[in-house]
RNA sequence: GGUCGCAUAGCUCAGCUGGAUAGAGCACCUGCCUUCUAAGCAGGCGGUCCUAGGUUCGAAUCCUAGUGCGAUCACCA
């Protein structure tokens, strides 16, 4: 049971004892740090139960608790705020109940069904640039959390292998390619992506030549010689034309293969894929499902509806005249067949951005009429974009920001800055490599990951990244030098972490407020699960850091530390603070070094 | 035009179900490295919480209207 929760039946049984009033919930609030006390009782909300003057109330509520209540030592009331001290042995006990556990903080595997989360699903013309990487980020991070909170969680992603976009590469791959193929240095996503930026090029050109022959701009972009070619070879790919198919295949396999090598940079994985190649087809078998249940209804040229009007949304198409798939068919069909797939999942979150909340509200909504009683567990991880100063990223024209490159460019940056601090020389070039990457990638992970997802991210390349305060290295310089404290309590007079300390403590401060924070943790994974965001663990972690550097510069651990039995107590609680942090990062995707 | 989201310090962001004098980091200014890592600590400066109404004992938080920015309303994905 959790302070709170205990404090709770007691000022409802004060209640019940002083004014014979039943209390429907309490409301508590941290002690603001200029009063005494830890642990706050708002008296007002009592005032509808009870009447009287609040600070009268909250004095006799507090006398109550302090002749009652074991772990409640002191009181004062000001205003209607009822400040009550918690005795350190309340705090000790509990600290002492987690100190050993690794996996603090994480819930134990519920019996109740899985999760699947969704994200990445890229198209398979281009490599990822840095919204991909907030995507990334983001699914990994809150299926990580969703792990934590105690669900089952799968993680996959729904890969966009068809279309025209990747015709466009194609047929610039084979009018200009020469044969060119992958290597080491160069991989197939950018090989890829650089025909689709040619393709974007040449017809450009055409479009203009076709203006100055006098064709409104309009039409030319539809009469272009090269996206007519490009048009040709879907249909060709849709009828299973084999030399088209082979190609297809070859410079989607260097895609994946050049996509695989980013993820594995970043640090990310899954356990499930799904191709729309193959789940469009799926999508409208369940089209023909809806179309006889009258969930869809078909116009007279042939297309096929879902009215939505009623819903105050409007009419969405779900098949096209001609029969073929639209995003919203393979969207259903690859929906339905997860669950058929992994029947143990009871609910999906999509990691998809904000400008596709229209898409998910029809989807989530069309699914609940097609009769699945899991679409009503069905959440839509809404982010915002990523911008740059001049506007939106754009892979046609250029103006994105690789996810490879910025990897290598925060490695570098943490290169530099740990030459700067002139840190680091006993270390072998490869520890170093390490630990360049932890910190770089570190400080880019938590740069994302500690804004709320649905606020949209404004990104300078100019500026850069923070290494200082609110940033990772802060964060991982705390684990750090964690390490290096134990190490130097063992070998300084042989004390470890888990060597018992006595209930001879009397709590400083700053000690006290240490195991207040560790005690947060457990529910902060669970709002975090429930809200979908990983920014609530960034900033609880950033929290527990800024008190533990604040104790850390405040009291004496081992050196200057004369009380051994208090040598052991923060020994412990630095270890245990260490392994939070560890745990915490782990949820946000985030490495931790031993030593920096 | 309809719908959805966002608006807090010069900049980047916290602020949970309404609660005490709105908090951090960066930047700027002061101190602190011959004891465990200064990517740090201690402190200072800095606010019309977009505007106007409303609900409430109490509003940055909830409601209404407006302003600004973004997204979306395709037989594109």
């Amino acid at each position: 049971m959790t302070l709170q929760e205990t404090l709770e039946i007691h000022v409802k049984a004060a209640i019940k004892a002083l004014f014979n009033s039943e209390l429907e919930s309490v409301e508590f609030q941290a002690t603001r740090k200029e009063f005494a006390g830890d642990v706050t009782v708002v008296v007002f909300p009592m005032l509808r139960v009870v009447k009287g003057n609040p600070a009268v109330i909250g004095e006799q509520v507090g006398q109550y608790l302090l002749d009652n209540v074991d772990l409640v030592k002191g009181f004062n009331v000001v205003k209607g705020f009822l400040n009550v001290e918690i005795s350190d042995k309340y705090y000790l006990d509990f600290f002492k109940s987690i100190k050993e556990d690794d996996t603090f903080g994480f819930a134990k595997q519920k019996d109740d069904k899985a999760v699947m989360v969704e994200y990445s699903s890229p198209n398979t013309n281009k490599p990822l640039h840095l919204g991909h990487v907030r995507n990334v980020l983001l699914g990994y991070s809150v299926s990580e959390i969703l792990k934590a909170s105690g669900k089952k969680v799968y993680k996959t992603q729904i890969i966009n292998d068809r279309g025209i976009h990747i015709c466009k590469s194609m047929l610039a791959y084979q009018k200009f390619g020469n044969g060119e193929v992958p290597t080491e240095d160069f991989k197939g996503d950018k090989l890829v992506g650089n025909y689709y930026v040619k393709f974007d090029q040449a017809y450009k050109q055409e479009v203009a030549e076709l203006v100055t022959q006098g064709q409104s701009e309009e039409d030319a972009k539809k009469n272009a010689p090269l996206l007519l070619e490009a048009q040709e070879m879907l249909i060709k790919w849709e009828a299973g034309d084999e030399d088209v198919v082979a190609l297809w295949k070859k410079m989607n396999e260097w895609v994946y293969a050049g996509f695989d090598v980013t993820y594995k940079n970043i640090g990310v994985d899954f356990d499930a894929y799904y191709y729309e190649s193959n789940t469009y087809l799926l999508g409208k078998e369940f089209v023909a499902e809806g179309l006889k249940s009258g969930v869809f209804e078909e116009d007279p040229d042939g297309s096929v509806w879902c009215d939505l009007t009623e819903d105050g949304l409007d009419r969405k198409i779900v098949l096209r005249s001609d029969g073929t798939a639209v995003y919203m068919t393979q969207d259903i069909g690859t929906a339905i067949q997860r669950i058929k797939d992994y029947p143990d999942v009871g609910g999906m979150v999509y990691t998809v951005g904000n400008e596709q909340d229209y898409h998910f509200k029809v989807l989530f909504l069309i699914l609940k009429k097609l009769g699945f009683d899991w679409a009503k567990n069905l959440f839509h991880l809404s982010y915002g974009m990523v911008d740059l100063p001049s506007g939106k990223m754009k892979s046609r024209e250029g103006t994105v920001v690789d996810a490879d490159d910025l990897i290598q460019e925060m490695t570098d940056t943490a290169e530099e800055i740990s030459k700067e601090l002139g840190k680091l020389e006993e270390y072998d070039e490869d520890e170093k490599q390490a630990l360049y990457k932890t910190i770089g990638l570190g400080a880019l992970k938590y740069y994302i990951l500690k804004v709320d997802p649905k606020k949209r991210i404004l990104f300078d390349p100019k500026e850069s990244i923070d290494f200082q305060g609110n940033a990772a290295p802060y964060i991982q310089m705390a684990y750090a030098r964690i390490q290096s404290i134990l190490r130097k309590a063992n070998s300084t007079n042989g004390i470890v972490a888990s060597d018992a300390f006595n209930d001879a403590i009397v709590l400083h401060e700053k000690e006290k407020q240490l195991i207040k924070q560790l005690e947060q943790f457990p529910e902060m994974i669970q709002s975090a699960a429930e809200q979908h965001s990983p920014a609530l663990i960034a900033n609880y972690t950033y929290d527990l850091v800024k008190d533990f550097s604040s104790f850390y510069q405040n009291l004496p651990i081992v050196l200057g530390n004369e009380d051994v039995n208090s040598q052991k107590f923060r020994i412990s609680l630095s270890k245990t603070v260490g392994q939070t942090i560890k745990n915490a990062f782990q949820i946000l995707g985030i490495e931790v070094p031993e030593r920096m």
